[in-house]
DNA sequence: CATCCATATACCTAGAGAGGAATATAGATC
DNA sequence: GATCTATATTCCTCTCTAGGTATATGGATG
């Protein structure tokens, strides 16, 4: 059942953070680790997680690995995002998490996936 | 945090079946059986489980143990159990499940609880 | 081509959960 | 009080997952 793998994503606090966050846009994984502060296996292997089942797609650009929401999701997917998004309103962390997403944001629009240890050259 | 507890009792086909019927009205466990075509010792655990997170209430009649959704659920679950009943429509499964609670409605509206075996008297 | 950076994967350990068989419990009935 | 019925709990086995450490990969750069 589809419903049922959406739910096994849903059920850990990190990936609920990660689906949170991605609702804002997409993000690559060092900035994931700014975001949350958690240590990359844990985001890296989280995200491949959500991957395997659909619940987040993948691109490469250079050395980052930007991940996003699906273009296109399921009509139970929609439904469960937005559910999410409605019930972490309150939560300090999610809130936490937002605050420190809009740290990075001007970064972010301005040079793209542009990495958290700034590179030397882009 | 209370959200994952939620997602948690969710991420289970037989637990999303149980919620999913109790939405209709509180039921006992034989007549979970009869609806689910699941064994006993299969429902009452999940029922369990369940109830150990708050997402069922549960009151004795008797022999039998009635169980239901909480008279005054978090906003979360009320939430998360609407985006459910929507995300159910289509399914096989559970489209089954309500056609044989229907098949058990009478009998239930008449006499209460009145179980799947009927008691000799009552 | 050697190196660096961002990310992924392999391996390990520990814990949670599912399902089934057998058994316990608690209230009702005779 | 013995028995029956509905339900709960225990025990066992198996699978899945989380988290961490160490290591591999793959593209970019000098």
């Amino acid at each position: 059942m589809k419903l049922i793998s959406i739910y096994e994503c849903l059920c850990d606090p990190t990936r609920l953070r990660l689906l949170h966050v991605l609702a804002q846009g997409p993000l690559c994984v060092c900035h994931f680790q700014a975001v949350l502060r958690e240590p990359q296996v844990k985001i890296s292997k989280h995200l491949a997680y959500l991957k395997a089942r659909g619940l987040v797609q993948c691109e490469r650009d250079g050395n980052w690995m930007v991940y996003a929401l699906p273009a296109k999701p399921s009509r139970e997917l929609r439904t469960n995002l937005a559910c999410l998004q409605d019930c972490t309103g309150e939560d300090p962390v999610f809130r936490q998490d937002l605050a420190r997403l809009r740290q990075l944001a001007p970064k972010l629009s301005a040079t793209g996936p542009a990495c958290c240890a700034p590179a030397k050259s882009r």
